[in-house]
DNA sequence: TTACTACATTATAATCGTTATAAAAAAGTG
DNA sequence: CACTTTTTTATAACGATTATAATGTAGTAA
């Protein structure tokens, strides 16, 4: 059993724990999300698995991408461009996102914690989390 | 003269630069964003204007925004909801915006630039800025 | 001041992502 | 297998933003 096959097994499992049902479209979905590295939008997902349901309506992908959010198996981003990303939550990253062709490259920084304490302190906010991107221009692009 | 004053002479005058015609809209969106601590979106901007220009297109607000921000007197913020938010570009600083109510607070962070050197060093981007948000929960909605 | 020209504004329609609705289908349970 | 509740589908509605074309105006130079 490869990572990824595991990865989707414990989604499945933990979906069930919270009384969501399983369907071949929540599967097909949840499966696409954990291999997919390039951060589809919602009609992406659509298009991607229309040959095997070709009756899938977008609202059921826009339906359980938010099922997927409200468990905390998905993330949503959103970027100045028209529509949401959506990223399985395989553990938390941030991204840097070139400028002119949003190609996306994702890394990993220890912990802003100290951020997090002074925006508390400032605002006296209960912090929750935080959103951290970088923007510059791909290697391609430069050119 | 006031400090907003100043800030919306030049403006002007950093508008006029570029080429970039002076109408009373103009005058009166930049005027608006300037005094404004609001993060307003671009209805709000419409409807607070409406007064003074009735005949007001929705699209000479949304217009001058894109001018605004591609002179880089304004920025954009894109987050989870609906609407973008307008801010002129005071100078940066960080937001952190209540999960609940949607209310935000400025705060400012000394340079994550060690952030963008691990990003450029990662991705091999050349790196231009990024973003920054926390979020939690205001005093007001914690009760 | 006037006249000119390019740029801005207006009104309106179109577009596109996302959500609401109601009827039909299927998951899970006993 | 039958039942109940959730889910899916198809479609329409919605809201933010952008495109279009006609009209108006800022800036400029005579």
């Amino acid at each position: 059993m490869t990572m990824n096959d595991q990865t989707l097994k414990d989604s499945l499992t933990k979906l069930k724990g919270t009384g969501v049902r399983i369907t071949p479209q929540r599967h097909a979905i949840l499966d696409y999300l954990i291999k997919s590295t390039a951060h589809p939008t919602a009609d992406d997902i659509y298009k991607a698995l229309e040959g095997k349901f070709p009756n899938m309506s977008v609202a059921t992908v826009y339906n359980n991408l938010r099922v997927f959010r409200e468990v905390g198996l998905v993330k949503e981003l959103t970027y100045g461009d028209a529509s949401s990303r959506f990223d399985f939550w395989h553990k938390d990253h941030y991204h840097i996102i070139c400028t002119n062709c949003s190609k996306m490259v994702d890394f990993d920084y220890p912990g802003l914690d100290e951020v997090e304490q002074l925006a508390k302190h400032v605002s006296g906010f209960d912090v929750t989390h935080h959103r951290l991107e970088v923007y510059g221009l791909c290697p391609d692009c430069k050119k």
